[in-house]
DNA sequence: ATATTGGGTTCTGTTTTCATAATTTATAGA
DNA sequence: TCTATAAATTATGAAAACAGAACCCAATAT
């Protein structure tokens, strides 16, 4: 049993320019031209516009019709926003989540933190940290709450790598262990408003 | 001056498809087939695929890779994720919104409420009623936050006309002038409370 | 009757080609 | 020298053409 050989080449571009932008390989305003891209990924340039268009629905790409697609810029008021919408997200989508989590979900979470503890540099922490993140919520089973959460942790990400580009310093996060533990004994107040303190943190 | 002439055919058969989905002429489930749709715009495939792609990513259609796309369907726990989602949102976007508000966003938000008790059909006031509701966030100035509410109230339109399609009866919505009077007050606390049980009773 | 195979049809994803809008470069004028 | 116009180049958006996967339906086997 095969898994998935569904994958289209728009959603692969897709996929490595999200990474390429996220990692600040693509600056914020850099232009992305589909025949340049294309010959990239040895391609018509119309998957490759495909990708781009779903980029934009993910606030990762700017388009303006007929004069092309650039990355998203990033302005404090864009920080703002994104923070104030995960603010707004992730606690509604714990709460939902506590109550349905499975052993599988914990481990998931607990195998995540500890990724997030071995990392040695800035790229791998988010990862970890990202799937953190997205591994406590996971169980509320809220697919479009679950998306637009991904999409502003990238988002943050990207602000993240962009801004503390190469500085790294070992760290053990407090809040993730205190976000487990509050999940463990079931107590989703304690989690939630750790939570919220956690994300209020960022900038 | 002209406006707006850099409108994509792919625009076009976007808006022309949200609108047919959310009065239900197209139905949960339908398959929405490329070159079908493509025969009654007068384009080629390709526009249509964009537009299809961006529905999808606007959670109004489904896609499966190499088996086409669907009107996204609707069931008891997507109308649930829907409001929990636009709880989280709204308040949030109205709290921020409030004390950038103009008499311009005012009156727009006060002709929308007209426009809801004046309208005798189930679908103008349902246009009217999502006019208010943005009317009253678009302060703001968030543009993430307020496309996301959007996509979220055209999906809360879609269920309204979907279920209720032909039973309609003049309603004078209290919850809209109290939101408006506390606006105008500038009281944020009772108009985003108002605004939470105005969410919390649909259903 | 039910399941299965094969062939034909339809549909999707992609490439190639093309038209036209936008951008850049060159040229002429003040 | 700077501005404005025109020509050449480049890029986007759409059309046409095509390959291959998915679907349908009939004929065959169980």
């Amino acid at each position: 049993m095969k898994t998935e050989p569904n994958i289209t080449i728009s959603d692969q571009i897709q996929l490595a320019l999200t990474n390429q932008i996220i990692r600040g390989q693509l600056l914020p305003d850099e232009k992305l031209r589909q025949d340049h891209i294309a010959k990239t990924f040895n391609t018509s340039h119309v998957p490759v516009r495909e990708a781009l268009l779903r980029l934009e629905a993910r606030g990762l790409a700017v388009s303006i019709p007929r004069r092309g697609v650039r990355v998203a810029p990033f302005n404090p008021d864009d920080i703002f926003e994104i923070k104030a919408m995960r603010l707004a997200l992730e606690p509604v989508a714990l709460r939902y989540a506590i109550p349905k989590m499975t052993p599988d979900n914990l481990s998931m979470a607990k195998e995540a933190q500890r990724a997030c503890d071995d990392a040695n540099d800035l790229v791998s922490w988010e990862q970890a940290n990202r799937q953190f993140h997205s591994a406590i919520l996971v169980a509320c089973a809220m697919p479009r709450l679950l998306s637009a959460i991904e999409n502003l942790q990238i988002q943050s990400a990207r602000h993240l790598l962009g801004t503390w580009r190469s500085t790294w310093e070992e760290r053990t996060d407090r809040d993730h262990t205190a976000i487990l533990n509050a999940i463990t004994r079931k107590d989703s107040d304690t989690a939630v408003s750790v939570l919220k303190k956690h994300l209020q943190r960022l900038r």
